[in-house]
RNA sequence: GGGCAGGUGGCGAAAUUGGCAAACGCACUAGCCUUAGGAGCUAGCGCCGCAAGGCUUGUGGGUUCAACUCCCACCCUGCCCACCA
């Protein structure tokens, strides 16, 4: 532990101060530590999962436990959470609040490999390190409810829940151009790949064709987007998510190959100038290329040249594209529109994945246009704009025009000087009708790709077995044989896939010497001999096992359901639980799921929370759950930066709270990261701003202390050093606090409910507060500082724990004000301010305003033309 | 290129959703206290002006008795995504 220097920093008994009596600054290390150690031997923060009443699941986001430690960022999503828990706990919910690590994943491994530990130990270390500083920050959290997912006990279940999906049929293998870094030398998740660079490294990555597996999630594209109507969660997140799955509604023409038996379709979600189509482009790496071209003369040529696109494609990744080419195939499709015969040409923009990797083209498509402009192909607009000398420019093809909203058409008569947007439905209706094409929904969203050619992650449950394809192979007579996710090919031999029997789980991530990326493709699992080679489950012969691991973020889709499940250590439970034959205890599950809150940053808006939301689904599919979303409520946290830029350790300037937790202590930390802003919207760390929050706490310290307490008719006064007044105001403030308090904690608006706090206490210093009025401000204040808030509870008698107090609640008639200023305008333009009873009637309200010389002035002689009174609040003059 | 968020004092921000712009805090200024200091207390603090008063929420327009708030156009910043037809 850090020490630091008493002298320079802070001093706990202030010797200037002691003698005058005026200022005492609390010790906060002392009174953190103790009340840290109390309620840990207490279990303050215990809740009985079996039994609880009224169950809160409030969770946070876990963190990656990096060898850096805890960062601002960390403490400020985890504190945000923590008050909401807090305050919902105070409410009479009880809380259950977990916390464990990510600790499988590239992050580690990258590090390791850096440093030349073996990432296992440093995990080890850092988590031991982490531990000791989520045990400062005065959370709730459950330490006997915790996880860590690169321990066996965590992934074997990761390993049950990918068979789980296996056998759902959501599980398969298949060869895939995929994103590879050549420094990491790894497969990236699509998205993983910035701008056409590795998110971790910086480098360009390339695409390579491998075996992979993935994960269904396309099938639940519909759903995911459906539920989003009804989940409580920020209108941000699910714009996200709706923009990641990326419906489109569109249209699939079917047409004949000219002089050919051949039909392609092609795609559009943009066909109302349907009749503008001139060409139609494929995709240079497109299956059905070679059998287009069978006969035609320079088949060669336009195979090579489709080739040398695709390889200049991966040199340069998806970055630098904004050239085009292409080469004309020699075909034509015989357009089902009556546009005539269409020439089909290869076109570097053309990508395969999305519909059906063949388009029809036309001069209102900006990438069309330049293309066709290039290779001097035909075009023939029949989208026009409103606009006279626009309309020229279009029809001259001097302008690419686009606007499929706003455009008129021309063509076909049916829909001639009609908006192309009011026009779309009718068009999908008589293109239908006609039989020219079929509607199409198309989504963005890819399947999971979850295999990692990487060490530190958990092993793919799979074996792959030569025996059992010679033993079950179509030959034999057994037949249906799905390639993917029944067998696979293995150097040119089928192998069977065979799933790892649950029984024999988890599949231990064997302890190596050099757990570095090969480079070669494959994980450095395939060097491990003892590792490989292993026995077929179903036949008992020799087989091999599957050496990639999987992606980090299958850990992190399914923590939730593990934590109230989770049973403490060493005891008979671990061992019965051990018995499971899911990860999760149905009972437990049923009483505490789905989740009450979720908080975590917005990062993660599309990534970990759809796919969190993809294995609920699927687990619910299956029978394991009775619940098919997994988060009731969401809310993300905004990003903490240092003057404006994100904090990064390149950057250097990364704010270690440990520094600061030393200085002023958690509670003044957890109130001033709270204080910056609105939780949702995070914003700029500032080394000064953080005074005013400690002396914020000093003041209510040293009020504390310096507070004579008397007994006068069985209320307990506290009188400051300021004026004696009647502690009858007062009383409305507290009112007043206590709903605004109320209402922003709900909304997570901290940092003004911080304010109304300071406010409240500022009055302290001008009136005589009653014990139960300063008792107040402990209990509203004690989410933010639940250690100084607890050791003032207890200094000035009071019996039991602050947190153990049920949340105050307001009375609606001390709100009641007892005089209103009342707003005096001339023409909009405030030029007097009153003091009256909120009663006040328009007329009474006139007249009184007509005798202020301020107002007097504006009116002669003459009366106001218009009045407009709003009630108790603001009265206007007008004079015209 | 697309999507999202945002633009208010020297700074972080607030404004009951159309009704006193700048609450609360930081920084700053003056005074007090003093065992002289990274402490505390009192007061001041959007801009111009000695004042009366005038001006002020990215820019320009509009609606309204009244606009930070609603509508239209534009400019700028940040984040996320992008060969998605």
């Amino acid at each position: 532990m850090e020490r630091y220097d008493h002298q320079k920093i802070d001093p706990p008994s202030h010797k200037a101060t002691e003698g005058r009596g005026k200022m005492d600054r609390y010790n906060h290390q002392q009174i953190e530590k103790k009340w840290r150690t109390k309620w840990e031997r207490q279990k303050t923060w215990k809740v009985d999962l079996a039994k609880a009443k009224k169950p809160y699941y409030n969770l946070m986001m876990f963190p990656y436990p990096s060898a850096e430690g805890l960062h601002v960022g960390n403490v400020y999503a985890f504190v945000g959470s923590d008050i909401h828990g807090r305050f919902a706990r105070m409410r009479g919910n009880d809380v259950f609040e977990p916390m464990g690590f990510d600790s499988f994943g590239i992050h580690s491994e990258n590090f390791a490999i850096k440093q030349g530990t073996h990432p296992k130990e440093q995990t080890a270390k850092n988590i031991k390190n982490f531990t000791l500083q989520l045990k400062h920050l005065g959370g709730l959290f459950d330490w006997e409810h915790s996880v860590t997912t690169s321990e066996p006990e965590y992934y074997k279940w990761t390993q049950w829940l990918f068979l789980q999906l296996y056998k759902a049929g959501l599980a398969y293998k298949k060869e895939a151009p995929v994103e590879w870094c050549p420094s990491c030398k790894t497969v990236l998740a699509n998205e993983q790949v910035i701008d056409g660079k590795c998110e971790r490294c910086n480098s360009e990555v390339i695409q390579k064709e491998l075996e992979q597996w993935f994960f269904g999630i396309t099938k639940y594209a519909e759903r995911l987007l459906k539920n989003l109507e009804w989940i409580d969660w920020t209108e941000k997140t699910k714009i996200a998510q709706r923009n990641w799955i990326g419906k489109s509604e569109g249209l699939v023409f079917t047409a004949p190959v000219k002089n050919s038996k051949l039909h392609i379709q092609t795609f559009s979600a943009h066909f109302e100038a349907f009749q503008a189509d001139t060409f139609v482009v494929i995709a240079p790496d497109h299956p059905l290329l070679e059998t287009l071209i069978e006969d035609v003369p320079n088949k060669k040529e336009i195979l090579s040249f489709s080739q040398k696109i695709v390889e200049n494609r991966e040199k340069e990744g998806y970055v630098e594209e904004k050239k085009f080419e292409g080469i004309f195939t020699g075909r034509y499709i015989v357009d089902p529109v009556g546009n005539g015969d269409l020439p089909i040409w290869v076109a570097s923009y053309a990508i395969k994945e999305y519909g059906t990797g063949i388009v029809k083209c036309s001069a209102h498509d900006e990438r069309d246009f330049a293309f066709a402009k290039k290779y001097g192909i035909r075009l023939k607009p029949v989208l026009f704009p409103k606009d006279k000398e626009q309309k020229v420019r279009v029809e001259k093809l001097e302008e690419c025009y686009t606007d499929m909203l706003n455009g008129y058409l021309a063509e076909p008569n049916e829909f001639s000087g009609k908006r192309a947007g009011d026009a779309r439905q009718e068009v999908i209706k008589y293109v239908i009708r006609k039989g020219l094409a079929e509607p199409k929904t198309q989504y963005h969203l890819r399947d999971w790709l979850i295999s990692r050619q990487r060490y530190w992650g958990p092993p793919i449950p799979i074996i792959y077995c030569r025996k059992c394809w010679e033993i079950r192979n179509p030959k034999s007579g057994i037949r249906n044989l799905i390639v993917g996710h029944d067998y696979t090919i293995i150097e040119g031999k089928e192998h069977m896939i065979v799933p790892v029997k649950e029984k024999d789980l988890p599949v231990l991530l064997p302890d190596v010497e050099d757990f570095r990326p090969s480079g070669t493709g494959k994980s450095p699992l395939a060097s491990v001999a003892s590792f490989v080679e292993t026995t077929c489950p179903e036949c008992k012969g020799p087989a091999k096992r599957e050496t990639d691991v999987s992606d980090t973020f299958l850990d992190s889709a399914w923590y939730f359901l593990r934590y109230p499940s989770v049973e403490a250590k060493n005891s008979v439970l671990e061992i019965r639980n051990s018995k499971l034959e899911i990860p999760w205890n149905q009972q437990i599950t049923r009483r505490w799921l789905p989740l009450d809150m979720y908080i975590g940053g917005h990062e993660h808006a599309v990534l970990h929370l759809l796919y969190t939301r993809f294995i609920t689904m699927a687990l619910k599919d299956m029978g394991h759950i009775e619940f098919e979303e997994p988060f009731k409520k969401f809310r993300a946290h905004g990003l903490i930066t240092k003057e404006g830029a994100k904090m990064s350790k390149s950057k250097g300037n990364v704010v270690n709270p440990d520094e600061y937790f030393v200085k002023y202590g958690a509670d003044t930390v957890r109130t001033y990261l709270m204080f910056i802003g609105p939780l949702g919207e995070g914003g700029d760390w500032s080394d000064k701003g953080i005074v005013g929050i400690s002396r914020f706490f000093n003041r209510l310290w040293s009020f504390a202390e310096n507070a004579q307490l008397q007994k006068r008719a069985e209320t307990l006064l506290l009188r400051s050093s300021g004026v004696l007044a009647q502690g009858v105001e007062i009383e409305a403030v507290r009112h007043r606090t206590i709903k605004k308090v109320t209402e922003d904690l709900e909304g997570l608006r901290y940092n003004t409910a911080i304010a109304a706090l300071m406010e409240y206490s500022n009055e302290f210093s001008k009136k005589t507060v009653t014990l139960d009025q300063f008792n107040a401000l402990l209990i509203l204040l004690s989410p933010f500082a639940p250690h100084l808030t607890e050791e003032l509870w207890e200094k000035l008698g009071n019996e039991g724990s602050v947190h153990n107090q049920p949340w105050p609640e307001y009375d609606p008639k001390a709100l009641e004000e007892k005089v209103v200023r009342l707003v005096i305008q001339v023409n909009g333009k405030v030029r007097d301010v009153v003091e009256v009873s909120p009663g006040i009637k328009e007329k009474e309200a006139v007249a009184l305003a007509l005798a202020q010389e301020k107002i007097q002035k504006w009116f002669p002689t003459k009366k106001p033309k218009n009045v407009v009174f709003v009630k108790g609040r603001l009265l206007n003059l007008v004079s015209y």
